[in-house]
DNA sequence: ATAATGTCTATTAAATCTATAGACATATTA
DNA sequence: TAATATGTCTATAGATTTAATAGACATTAT
């Protein structure tokens, strides 16, 4: 399961690019429109800034902005930058990778290939969803 | 990731497929072989048993051993006892469905969709992963 | 009867996740 | 240049989950 943390950033991130190129949003908005503890929002937007996903305005009339484009920014970066790891199994991380301190030989363990088949699926689904997508998405789904 | 817990049963369950109808196995030795505290794995164990996948034998000449067959228990079933939902968000999960909190409506949601993608691959994979074929997978490569 | 096992309940220790507090820095605008 | 509205940063507290352990008890084979 998806971290709270991961989950808002998500959230807060579609919120963003739904604005992309309208100027600043104030983390008090996102907040509030999606539900999320300010505080712990400040704390993700500012991740997200330092991996230069967001860009942020200070002072008055300040605020938040995304920094890539929408269609550059995909659920598989912004998990990783969250929780880490996507995989199931440290031992088939892509990005996370440490032996398995419970196998005797990773050569011969017959569980990797299923941990990896999963990793490369679930790789494939959230590379490809990107927020211009889901925004997309959103749009089409509440036109119905 | 998997919890410590989770790959400790598959382990355990992998070890014990490899000794299908060869009798009870106890704790102690799958412990040792498998590197696993043996308080902890009583604990696992103990809860396979429940869910019917393992038998046990008490007394002298005692231990665990599978009650189902190895082509009949998947990493599917180990994970959703072990560690419960696979699904990554609550809303998609089959077995553990709870509405998402962040979300306000959850039918005009455009992030719901990649996630259940993601469930549906991993739930094909994991599912088609029995411990007969990752038992036949890890001799097929020991030979290699 | 004895010894070798699994069963069960309780508890502790460690790690991680979630949330909050408050002082500080910066930019805008009057 | 003062006042105000923002983001930045460090620290920490509280809650939850995970991992591991202890010990009394029940059962079975010999």
């Amino acid at each position: 399961m998806l971290s709270k943390k991961c989950k808002y950033a998500i959230h807060a991130l579609v919120y963003l690019a739904e604005r992309y190129q309208q100027g600043p949003v104030h983390i008090q908005e996102i907040a509030e429109r999606q539900h999320i503890p300010k505080k712990f929002l400040e704390a993700i937007l500012l991740e997200l800034r330092n991996a230069k996903v967001l860009n942020s305005k200070k002072g008055k009339g300040g605020g938040y902005y995304l920094f890539k484009k929408p269609e550059e920014v995909n659920l598989m970066e912004i998990i990783r930058l969250m929780d880490g790891a996507i995989a199931m199994l440290p031992c088939v991380s892509l990005n996370y990778y440490e032996p398995c301190e419970e196998c005797r030989d990773e050569k011969t363990c017959g569980i990797r290939d299923s941990f990896l088949g999963v990793r490369d699926e679930t790789l494939k689904i959230l590379r490809e969803s990107t927020l211009a997508k889901i925004v997309k998405r959103e749009k089409a789904l509440s036109k119905k």
